[in-house]
DNA sequence: CTGTTAGCGCGTTCAG
DNA sequence: CTGAACGCGCTAACAG
């Protein structure tokens, strides 16, 4: 409590005059280059930094950005944090770029192209110094033009042509390892319980399961695949029911493309009075928080969201410091989390 | 694509130059103040303002800042964000916050002091102009000097003397609104499954509960009460097995400090045979995203998050405009979500 | 190794 | 109503 409170921050200026040096003396000591070491005398430095330290001086980031271009932000553009997928993605984004000194400005779009416009003008009225873009629904030609003048990184949302760098899960894979998962339990006649075809998550999730039926040697018969419209438990239902009344041979198991649908499936199996995993086996998406609190917990595929996060803050960092540093796409494998839904192991 | 790809973003200079007016003119025209009707030429202005738009010009914040001292920006600082309760806070942070052009800059801390601190400077020296803080473990009284010198908002943490606005969720009001609605129904034998007691969720509730019990001329019991040490179904189970296995008389609703806890007494109705609503009716805590989903569907609380946000930004951008306003403290009533762990409603 | 000078883009004086 | 000049706080370039 030695130093009286000020309302105005100290400036660099004050500093300079208590240490009396001059103002540049004190920027190169505090060490702006990351080559300061010889910059300037060891102990006028470490005078320098103790006189900060007990004046609090902090730099003044808006002046610093004004002068260098440099803001040490950078925006985060996504649809809507409200969506469990993206807190641990936004976490891990902050965690790595923590490390670096640089701090995330939020911007929801709620995947509305007004709403979108006006969101990445504020982020790009403040400078920031790259963009980390998370929404579906947007014009890809419009980032690659930005991509041109600052830094981008796409997650979960790849461009064909790989123009732009990127970071996401692998859905195909995920969806494979389930259905191998399965199939080596020895199941032969397994469903897909299959997302909104008009969404990208529901297309490539049964894409998976084609291309791993085949790998299997397993024909995809048309009446073990039902397209669910929603991501809801409802559609999942109908979708099971679908599935296990028809007239051809009853499904073992059933892939869900989503936790919701998978829930789904339960509903129906307990309405038909069938078994999981005995009749039939479950196997979920996602890993949804409640998945492992289902009676039986639900076999489910789960996302390293959060390292997402860590890997696209990284390729952003890469970027920043060499932007023309090699586009590099980055596919983050699944992991199978088995659970009561697929094996018969006795709960204590 | 008539306006040439320029690397540096149009300044205000530009602006002038392409309008033959002076940069202060432009600086005018786009309406700082407010009250700009009047300062300048109408078709000038008008003029300006389609040559601003053409050229694309958008204002840099950062040399706003640096000259007014306002970033637009405001600082949010939360232990998690992974923590379900956040996102919807967040959310309603910046839809309130978009509206006055205001933009967030998000700092998890852990409830860690030593990064709390780090990422308070982050913040800091980037000039935001306001604080909202969700961070429980920090000492008080340094929030209580920060708001001299900035406007500070709390969320889910009062301050005894209320010198520092804040919006929280009323949990005592919640866990009354719960008992009252178990006893309407006829039920007077009514437990509780408390929260950890050195949480200050845990503590809101239990005395919740007490004061509840009292109004309704029902007594405490010692033993229709048991202390879970963590929010986990675990503990849930074994708290309601203790409740329900005593010596004493069987109670017939139990209500939980929280939605984990409530599907530990789940598991524990089950193992012994009972069933929910008819031999105990269950009432849950906080209206997680899942309770909709168990069987039967947990009747529970539902707090207003997106509302906390809200609020907390009005209450942030108030006292912006206005640093001498009042301070406001702003409890938020939950809301009792009926489901069928508390009433026989036949759900087809 | 340190002092000097200039300017980033904008808003705000103060004159005209 | 508009032009001119200045400075916010910091850093980069050039001298010394």
């Amino acid at each position: 409590m030695n130093s009286p409170q000020r309302m105005r921050r100290a400036t660099i200026r004050d500093v300079a005059r208590a240490a009396g040096v001059h103002p540049s003396t004190v920027s190169r000591a505090l060490g702006n280059g990351g080559q300061a070491n010889a910059l300037v005398n060891a102990e006028t430095r470490a005078r320098i930094l103790r006189i900060a330290a007990e004046l609090n001086f902090r730099p003044d980031i808006a002046a610093r950005t004004l002068k260098t271009g440099q803001s040490h932000t950078v925006g985060v553009l996504l649809p809507d944090l409200t969506n469990p997928l993206f807190p641990p993605i936004v976490r891990g984004l902050e965690d790595r770029f923590a490390e670096d000194g640089f701090v995330v400005l939020l911007g929801n779009t709620d995947d509305d192209a007004q709403r979108g416009e006006l969101v990445l003008e504020g982020l790009l009225s403040r400078g920031v110094d790259a963009l980390v873009v998370a929404t579906a629904r947007r014009d890809g030609t419009q980032f690659l033009e930005l991509s041109r003048r600052l830094p981008i990184v796409l997650i979960n949302r790849v461009f064909d042509d790989q123009l732009v760098p990127s970071v996401a899960t692998d859905e195909v894979a995920g969806v494979r390892m389930a259905v191998e998962h399965v199939y080596r339990l020895g199941h032969r006649r397994i469903a897909h319980v299959a997302g909104p075809q008009d969404l990208s998550t529901g297309r490539n999730r049964y894409r998976g399961y084609v291309a791993e039926m085949g790998r299997l040697g397993l024909t995809v018969e048309d009446s073990m695949v039902c397209r669910a419209g929603l991501y809801s438990p409802d559609e999942g239902s109908r979708c099971a029911r679908e599935l296990l009344q028809g007239p051809h041979e009853r499904p073992t198991a059933i892939v869900a493309a989503n936790d919701m649908l998978a829930i789904g499936c339960y509903q129906a199996l307990h309405a038909l009075g069938l078994n999981c995993p005995e009749d039939v086996a479950i196997v979920g998406f996602n890993d949804a928080p409640f998945s492992d609190l289902l009676s039986p917990p639900l076999t489910s595929i789960r996302f390293p969201h959060y390292q997402v996060g860590l890997e696209a803050a990284q390729l952003v960092l890469e970027r920043i410091a060499d932007p023309s540093a090699p586009i590099k796409v980055i596919f983050l494998p699944p992991e199978l989390v088995v659970r009561g839904s697929t094996c018969t192991k006795s709960t204590t």
